[in-house]
DNA sequence: CCGTGATTTGCAAACGTATGCAATTTCTGC
DNA sequence: GCAGAAATTGCATACGTTTGCAAATCACGG
């Protein structure tokens, strides 16, 4: 009952060694059907449970994932930190936070303390990593996986959404909806996901002999994207694009009601707005975004079973670079190309 | 440079013993100038850090602070865990991640597997806590705060906005305002927040000599939300509310649209509708929210020097009720007393 | 009842750190 | 240069577990 309640006590009421009461705690050990019932009965009585972190010192393996995430203002990422640790739980591990601020330079410091607490591996969202980083963690033995971002360091697994894939699907989109003049509102640049989403963009374009009609630049930020939305919107309407794809729904969602509620220019009626990530808010009847998903649960999946994959077989392990498709989700917020004319 | 660095392989490169080492990263200790900068420079060369698992081993402080939640779609949420993190990170601790599902059968699990790390304190958020799982953390001497939620449990820390004096808020802003027919779409009856908000709403109104016209039950989940507005509001206007209280912002968003935009109802013209929480879509205008602000800072903020006060001076610490005023913030969602008539 | 192999058990040594205690060194004032 | 006090240091132990190894027990066929 009291405070800390040890195995050796266990072994002390069981009568066994306190080796035996350590096996019947570990899975696939050697133990009697009967001792294992002496054990568990004396460990339902003193209220005994293993600790983990003594069981961590000496295995070398403490089941906890540390996740790098810079902001959750975003709602792309509570919904994936939510099915990330429910993945995760369902499997023995935990996952504990470190907030990395928008500023990169103290990355190194948060990757340090995630280090001191010998996580079994990282999850990095929505954060680039330094080379030099990257290798500490190397040899530390500890997989990182890079979640909705890519990066091209030899050796790290990333897994985000086939962002270039995404970027065309949104220019054929609105092309074959009929949009003569184009406009495109970025992300913060050091971001491959912006960078991905844009060259698929403008690819895509380029491709059917079109150009981008206008760009402003919004840093995945609310009040950012809404001077982007008054610079390139606040003109005359043969001056101003007829339709706009905004790096993310954040944005999105921020340009949509600088145009309505500032503008006064009718969304679909005088301009397309686009989005990306599909989070839950693009659904809502006020918004109704149109949008290219992200696929959060399959994202998850790939990311828990590269972490389980390095931890569990760390020599036949090799790093992936994973793309998830997804698809282009048609709601109310531009124009279609059936609606065309 | 290769794995694990331990204090033993820095002590030989400095030439000191190891219980020197161990003393140069613990502020406080007893150590020479000299030492200290002989020992850091072996450090730096090695690149070792401190363990912080073996650490909290012999420390019996593992700096991780646990923290349950059941889901993150309610915005307040995300929040609240960003900057709590923060908070806890500035001052050495960590957040380790616990999902409970809404089926309370599963946190006595959750809370079993917490203790398993050796957590120097718990939070718990959204969720509701039996008194046997209060009393094994009070055992284990474990600290534990309820974060928006309060109980009735003897010795039991509850950090919470104060939901009586916010539903009276909402209840007199909206008599003021002249309406004669209020309804009120409940939360989740077994949470205290909607007991609370509910109670102060429906007191203020019995003090006016005014009733609820109608209420209904929207669990704080969107899809029953929806529902509890069709069953609310489809009806001829004379039958229906002219305002409606809704337990949440999450929920009051639901409704908002139902109104709008499947039953063709104007808010506020028609009907004005009030929620709680501030959650930042509430002063996007698209929806323009009126609704009563929890103060997420000053919330963590408590919670935070709670915990703080629990593990540094557990003799003296005293568990605390805390209810934190929030001020009812008017937008344009709802009908003010100056457009009355 | 014995021998053999398989299973179960206990012993003891780790894991990497903090810390009480005693021994040693350094400092201080004369 | 010296006594005594103060500061620093190292030794050894403890934290609660896992795990290799050898001893002990068991099952079972002859």
């Amino acid at each position: 009952m009291a405070g800390k309640v040890t195995s050796l006590q266990v072994a002390a009421r069981a009568g066994v060694s306190q080796s035996a009461v350590s096996r019947v705690f570990t899975p696939g050990a050697s133990v009697s059907q009967k001792t294992a019932e002496k054990v568990r009965k004396a460990a339902e009585e003193l209220g005994y449970r293993p600790n983990v972190l003594a069981r961590a010192m000496v295995s070398g393996k403490s089941r906890i994932i540390g996740l790098v995430v810079a902001y959750l203002e975003n709602y792309f990422y509570p919904e994936a930190l939510e099915k990330l640790s429910n993945a995760l739980q369902a499997r023995g591990y935990h996952v504990l936070i470190f907030m990395a601020s928008q500023n990169a330079g103290n990355l190194d410091d948060v990757m340090s303390e995630i280090l001191d607490y010998q996580v079994d591996g990282i999850v990095i969202a929505s954060v680039s990593l330094s080379s030099d980083v990257a290798e500490r963690c190397q040899s530390a033995g500890v997989p990182v996986v890079l979640f909705n971002r890519s990066q091209d360091i030899e050796g790290i697994t990333s897994i985000s959404s086939d962002n270039t894939a995404g970027g065309r699907k949104v220019a054929e989109f609105l092309m074959a909806g009929g949009h003569r003049r184009i406009g495109y509102i970025a992300g913060w640049e050091g971001a491959s996901t912006q960078r991905d989403r844009e060259a698929g963009f403008t690819a895509a374009l380029h491709d059917a002999g079109q150009q981008v009609f206008s760009r402003e630049v919004g840093d995945f930020d609310t009040a950012r994207a809404r001077e982007a939305a008054r610079a390139m919107f606040d003109k005359p309407a043969d001056r101003r694009p007829d339709a706009v794809f905004v790096a993310n729904d954040h944005m999105a969602f921020a340009v949509m009601d600088v145009l309505r509620f500032e503008l006064g220019i009718a969304v679909p009626g005088e301009v397309s707005v686009v989005g990306y990530d599909d989070v839950p808010p693009a659904a809502w009847p006020a918004y109704n975004l149109t949008t290219v998903r992200q696929r959060a649960n399959l994202m998850v999946g790939e990311t828990v079973a590269a972490l389980m994959d390095h931890i569990d077989t760390p020599q036949t392990a090799s790093p992936r670079r994973v793309a998830i498709d997804g698809p282009l989700i048609l709601r109310g917020s531009a124009r279609s190309p059936k609606d065309k004319g």
